[in-house]
DNA sequence: GTCTATAGTTTGATAGAC
DNA sequence: GTCTATCAAACTATAGAC
């Protein structure tokens, strides 16, 4: 791995334990080189966040595309599932999850708004697709006919929720199972009679 | 209001905007004095900023458990109802919500334990109470008595979940309805049949 | 590309006059 | 209690030698 890739990934570890104030100082000390060094690889602290940034967001929004295609062809409830436990999986590692709840803490308005259009529109997608699994689900009859508007909006809060929980909660280390039993308590509400 | 109030009450603002990171010449200057005045009234600027924290974790969970009381003697639904339009509501003022999740984020150690003992604790007791109005909701038919073991978890999941959503798509300006419309479809999800 | 040296700012905090 | 003056340390960034 060349330098300035090896700059970005430390940028990423810092930049989760300390938000936007990670200080060059000592991201240069992590990858064993003096401050200015770091300023023949990019004009700026603020560049190289932007790049860490756009970079991670990218990178989790291939990643869900990659599984949505992946389970398109399996029922609604098995696609919910396995996207639900991937994204948990995925903020499982590394330090990811504060990452993202770092974001909103930047003190760089430019950024910030880079960053919240990013997330943003990558989020629409998604909340597309998944509105459209579950739409079948119900004209398919796995789900119920006469469920609750707000029902798929608590796939996605439920989603959120359980990573919130985690940021907050850190020392329950996190156990799939748990996610399990949320899922099914959520499948449970929605599911039509008679289906499993 | 006294000046060492006057003083916390900025830092608290401040806190929401910049987290750990405030510095306390923005500080001073909120309060129109000078820097050093600052330290005729405190130690240092952790030791503004652990009063702080301490302040807001003290007031949320003071006003929760005078709702709880509120509560007591409501049906199961209107209660969980109440109690999950009360931590939302709460969460809408101020910036309340950006002071919760900037905690993780604070760069003192000792600050961060403390803080995330205070929540712990005060949570614990928060969560025993729905439980408590869940279970008395099952035995008195309120609630299906095969609902999913994750049903409970999910509560809490789904208030976490939209208070997370307030604070990463601050854009979309929150809707009471909207958590309405999620209520219902938690409800809808464990309410024992026949019932509304 | 990496270094030493250094500039210029901001940080949290203190001394001491009033 | 509030101020002016000042401190040492940390910050981002640049100049220029190798």
């Amino acid at each position: 791995m060349d330098k300035k890739n090896e700059i970005l990934k430390a940028a990423f570890d810092i930049f989760c334990e300390r938000g936007y104030h990670l200080s060059v100082a000592e991201l240069a000390r992590a990858v064993n080189i003096k401050t200015p060094s770091l300023y023949s690889h990019f004009e700026s602290k603020d560049e190289i966040i932007e790049l860490v940034i756009r970079d991670e967001i990218q990178r989790y929004y291939r990643c869900l595309t990659e599984k949505i295609l992946e389970v398109k062809n399996l029922s609604c409830r098995d696609s919910m599932k396995s996207l639900y436990v991937h994204v948990i999986d995925y903020f499982s590692e590394d330090n990811r999850l504060r990452f993202w709840r770092a974001i909103p803490f930047i003190q760089n308005q430019q950024l910030k708004n880079i960053s919240a259009q990013l997330i943003e529109d990558n989020d629409r997608v998604f909340k597309q697709q998944i509105q459209q699994c579950f739409s079948t689900g119900q004209s398919k009859g796995e789900i119920r006919q006469d469920v609750s508007p707000g029902a798929l909006r608590l796939y996605f809060c439920m989603i959120q929720g359980i990573l919130d929980g985690m940021l907050l909660y850190p020392k329950e280390p996190f156990d799939l199972g748990n996610a399990d039993e949320l899922f099914e308590a959520y499948w449970d509400g929605i599911r039509a009679n008679g289906t499993d």
